[in-house]
DNA sequence: CAACTGACGATAG
DNA sequence: CCTATCGCCAGTT
């Protein structure tokens, strides 16, 4: 089951660090091209809580907050924020990409 | 049980 | 460079 292995790859996101959809759909076994990070966002957007998830690790390929201003993005900043994960002035994770930093391009 | 949904990502225009 | 569209597919309603 994706669902369970894409949990894993979020869960396995160390402390101060952030991944993209991309490279958790990756991590995950999902080559589906870019679809993989969809099954990210499913998941995530509906059982995060559920299964006592770090969504708020979980950023877009480019280190940014993925959610729109005002569902829970300057939340998701401040909860990284407090993981120590420092922010640039595009408010994108700066040193904190996971998996070799290739999220931050 | 069937349909909808989506916090993305890449490619094409 | 920015906008639009396609791909993908299982959990949720």
């Amino acid at each position: 089951m994706l669902t369970l292995r894409i949990l894993e790859a979020i869960r396995a996101v160390p402390c101060g660090k952030v991944a993209s959809y991309g490279q958790i759909a990756l991590a995950a076994g999902h080559p589906r091209g870019a679809g993989g990070a969809r099954d990210v966002v499913r998941i995530l957007a509906s059982m995060s809580e559920k299964q006592n998830l770090p969504w708020w690790r979980i950023v877009r390929k480019d280190g940014s907050i993925a959610l729109s201003p005002g569902s829970g993005a300057e939340l998701q900043r401040a909860l990284l924020a407090q993981e120590n994960v420092p922010f640039t002035e595009d408010k994108k994770a700066a040193d904190s990409a996971f998996w070799n930093g290739q999220t931050a391009k």
